[in-house]
DNA sequence: TTGAAAGCGCTAACAC
DNA sequence: GTGTTAGCGCTTTCAA
């Protein structure tokens, strides 16, 4: 592979300075028509391929947006898919591919291409260090950032550089443009969905909080029992901790060797849930018949799981369009006041709740 | 947001040299302790974020590989998803998303993540412009290209210039490094089922060829054919165009006013065969009942469809860390002999070819 | 162990 | 309409 051609070997071989050739391509309007063809020509002849390292570096943008996302599972799976033999496929039956943030990862990628930016898509995990993250945010010219994906101290930071939105609810009005659901309305939803059409009063919450949009589910889901007039628990049955699925996995393990379950189980999030059918499920406990079981998310693997997973879908796809929106104009704006964004969210009845199959 | 701090503006208050604030950062080992603490603590209260644009100038290298993928009905969906109402949501039956190049993706950037190489994504569609593939060639070290996302010339100049891999076979040996599946087998397979286990002996093949991996599963389609000593078409029944899925929709529209169904069609895609399955639908005609129906790739949606599409999955994510690993050592070894990996594929039996749920 | 200085390829004044 | 030129922020050789 020859040496890459630069603006100097074009301008050389058609006769012209440096200034031509990037005009050429930036302003073609400024050049003479004959002047550009022989440009173009030689730009064709010599392979030219612009360098974005050099452009972004003269212009002061790099005409790239980045997503910062986080991979669930990632590090564990990684280390097994080399080991399976040729067929094997972990994602076989969906359950790792497409969740929550995939689709909006998705609705990213569109919008940034209808708009003419270049997108980058930065992945993190539990082990995300803070240089990674630097990484992905000096290449580009604003990220957008999944809830749990960073942690706050190097998310601020960054945010003092470029502009950052955030897909979940700042903590503590933080401030800073984001976008979001209404995760309270949702789950309140689900939860009176189950108290007043099934007629199921004894219900536990699971999922991790210490994240400001489950935060806002749990709120919703207190807020249906107490308008049911049934108590609501201050805290989550399982909550917290790094892995909210084997959490909730424990939890639930628990109340069956103490033979203490309750009528329904309502996750924070489909994979939660999805982890709680699987535990029921192995211990022979019928979904929805003995328990009902509801989620989050509005993930595939839920349409696909038996019985199907009732859950409250997010517009992941509008909230990935939102994001990057709402950069553009950032960059645009710098000094604007911050925005924010809510969409609804659709509740998706399906058959782990007790209503019957499609 | 203040300008960005450069290596300058660190070195001036650590009192050091920018090449000092380099080597901190680049080789932290050849900087006194003391001395790379200081600076680092004047990076850190300056908010300082190194331009990955000058880096790459400087090094001749991004650090950053890509992926050339295209969106299907990419243009109609970005047009019609900002009219929908609040809740609406296109994905819903997750027909848009993932394809097959969705999951090649996620392969591609668990293994850029993983072998800390940042990764982008370009977008492209029916009407890709040279430009725009361009602009992503030059942001990165390496390109992998979906088949069919960016036209031969383009694609060869490109070649030229940085290493591409291509996820599928190079026409007519091109050469080039490339990963692929065993296309012909998975077909070849698929069509042995239809005829020795359902006894089916009309089948059409549906599908576009013009590509060299949906010739490779015509081509193991007519050999189950001949192998069972049915007569084989020369032709698929439903072929080119440039959107495959209508091109075979409307196949099947004129031999249903024909009265004249095969047993069976056997598509070239996923997308195909769903396509097919819903026009057959609609018409009244019972699937497997009357027609059988079989696709190719293995998506979600084959899954989730009723019936549950019988299909050949293809290990996508495995396709995608594949290709990434060949750039790498591309990268690495630029003038080495061209790279070919063959993966091979798993028949999946559902319920479209005419056997029982599971 | 650190500093000085020469680029990397491009853009955009500004001058002609 | 086109050319000259001064950076953009960083890496890296070479000296000190």
């Amino acid at each position: 592979m020859a040496k890459n051609p630069t603006v100097y070997d074009v301008a050389n071989r058609a006769g012209v300075s440096i200034a031509t050739v990037s005009f050429t391509f930036r302003r073609p309007e400024r050049v003479k028509e004959s002047t550009r063809n022989v440009v173009l020509a030689a730009a064709r002849e010599l392979g030219y391929l612009p360098s974005a390292s050099a452009r972004g570096l003269a212009d002061g943008r790099t005409g790239a947006l980045a997503l910062f996302s986080f991979t669930y599972l990632a590090d564990a799976h990684a280390d097994v898919v080399p080991q399976l033999p040729g067929g094997a496929d972990p994602n076989a039956d969906f359950r790792l591919f497409p969740l929550y943030m995939d689709e909006v990862q998705r609705g990213v990628e569109l919008e940034c291409w209808r708009r003419g930016y270049a997108v980058m898509v930065g992945g993190g995990s539990k082990t995300t260090s803070e240089t990674v993250v630097a990484d992905i945010a000096g290449r580009v010219d604003g990220l957008a950032v999944l809830p749990r994906s960073i942690p706050d101290d190097v998310l601020s930071r960054i945010s003092a550089r470029i502009p950052v939105v955030q897909l979940s609810t700042p903590p503590h009005g933080t401030g800073g443009d984001h976008v979001t659901v209404d995760n309270e309305a949702g789950m309140r939803a689900v939860t009176e969905h189950l108290i007043t059409v099934h007629r199921l009063h004894v219900l536990q919450f699971l999922g991790g909080l210490h994240a400001s949009d489950i935060e806002a589910r749990f709120k919703g889901f207190r807020t249906a029992l107490r308008t049911a007039g049934l108590p609501a628990p201050a805290k989550p049955a399982a909550n917290g901790g790094a892995d909210w699925e084997a959490e909730a996995a424990i939890r639930v393990g628990a109340l069956l060797a103490e033979g203490d379950l309750p009528q329904a189980f309502v996750c924070a999030t489909d994979p939660v849930a999805l982890t709680v059918m699987d535990v029921l499920q192995a211990a022979g406990i019928a979904v929805p018949g003995q328990v009902a079981v509801t989620g989050f998310d509005g993930i595939a693997a839920g349409r696909m799981a038996r019985p199907a997973l009732t859950t409250v879908r997010q517009p992941m796809e509008q909230l990935g369009r939102a994001a990057v929106d709402i950069l553009i104009k950032r960059i645009a704006d710098p000094d604007g006041a911050p925005v924010s964004r809510q969409f609804p969210v659709q509740l998706v009845l399906r058959e782990s709740c007790g209503c019957p199959p499609a």
